[in-house]
DNA sequence: GGCTAAGATGAAATTGATTCTCAATTTCAA
DNA sequence: TTGAAATTGAGAATCAATTTCATCTTAGCC
C-alpha cells in the first residue's frame, strides 16, 4: 500500500506549528535512516495536537485510546527521538515524572507550577536571565543551560483553598 | 530554657554549627519520641563534617569507612529524620541522585552546577528573587518555593577544556 | 541492674520510572 | 518481491528510594 503523499491534495505548505514539525522530523528519520511507522505517527501527532507539558503516561493512555496494543517502551523511544530531534524538550519537575513540551521554534522560558492542580504556566523574563549571567560570570562560569521552577498556588487554587478548608 | 548542659563541663554554648544541629537534632529526637542510636550519630557526624552536597551513595560510603555493616536503608530514614527536622535540605539536581545540604540558620540560595567536575556553587541574588516574586504576581501565583539552577562549566573546566580536547 | 515496650536496624523484597533485551514483525530501497 | 535493517511489545533489568519483617537496641520503669 503506497503511503506517499496523495496526489489529489497537490499543494500542502507547513502552515501548523504540528504540520512543520511532522517535516523536520521526515527530515531527521531520513538523515539517521530510521524508518517511519504507524505507532510513531500515533504518538507524534497525539503528542503535537495535546500540547501542554506531558507525562510519558498521559501520552500512552490518550495513544491507547486508538491503539490500545502500543506499549509503553514505544513512547519512550519515541519521544527519545523526538527530543535529539529538538522537537520536544524533556522537563523534570518536582514530580518525579519526565515531562514533554513541543520544543519547535520555541524560546527560553520557565514555569510556574500550581502545587494543587498541577497547572503549569510558561513565562520569560528577560532580566531575570542578564541578572543570571550575571551571577555565573561573577562566579566564573560559564553557564550553558538553567532552570528555573516556582512552585506555588495559582489564582484558582489559592481562592479555593481560603474559601474551603479541609 | 536551660539546655541541661552536662555536669562537669559546665560552660559550653553551641558554638559550631554541627554542634548546635545536634542539639536542636536531640530536642526533634525527644519531641518525636524517636531514640539515639550509634548509625544515627555516625550518619549525622559524617553529615555535617563532610559538608557540601551529598547524596546518600556518598555518605553510605563515608559512614561504612567506619561502620561497615551500616546499610543504605539507615542513611535514607537518618536523612529524613534531619530533613523533617530542618537540619538537612534535600536537593534534586540533574544527575537523578537527591543530595542533602546542612539546613541550620541558612539563607535560601541557589546553586551553581559544574556539568564537567560536578563542583557545586551556591549564591544568592535579592534581586532576581524580587524579579520572581514579581513575575508570579502577574499571573495570580502566590509563589512558596523555587528552584534556580545554572548549568555549564566552572573556570578551571572551561580552560582545562580549551587546552585540551578529548 | 534487670524488664519491657517502643523504636531502630539490616537484608531483602517492593515500588515506580525508565531502559534494555529479544523474538517476531514491519519498513523500504533495490 | 525480497531481505537487510529498523521497530515493536512484553517482560526482564536497572536505579534510586521505600517498605517489610525478623531481630536487635534504647530508654523509661521497677
Amino acid at each position: 500500500m503506497t503511503r506517499q503523499s496523495p496526489p489529489d491534495k497537490s499543494t500542502r505548505k507547513p502552515s501548523t506549528p504540528a504540520s512543520a514539525a511532522r517535516e523536520q522530523l521526515s527530515r531527521w528519520i531520513a538523515e539517521k535512516g530510521l524508518k517511519t511507522t504507524r505507532q510513531r505517527d500515533l504518538i507524534v501527532e497525539a503528542f503535537f495536537s495535546q500540547g501542554g507539558h506531558l507525562s510519558v503516561d498521559e501520552l500512552l493512555a490518550r495513544v491507547q485510546q486508538r491503539a490500545p496494543n502500543i506499549g509503553a517502551a514505544t513512547v519512550y523511544r519515541t519521544m527519545k527521538i523526538l527530543t535529539d530531534a529538538d522537537l520536544a524538550s524533556a522537563r523534570h519537575f518536582d514530580d518525579g515524572q519526565t515531562r514533554y513540551e513541543a520544543a519547535l521554534d520555541r524560546h527560553h522560558h520557565d514555569h510556574l507550577i500550581c502545587t494543587r492542580c498541577h497547572d503549569i504556566v510558561e513565562f520569560e523574563n528577560e532580566r531575570i536571565e542578564e541578572l543570571q549571567d550575571q551571577v555565573a560570570r561573577q562566579h566564573g562560569f560559564t553557564v550553558t543551560r538553567h532552570k528555573l521552577e516556582l512552585y506555588g498556588l495559582c489564582r484558582k487554587c489559592r481562592d479555593s483553598k481560603s474559601a474551603a478548608q479541609p
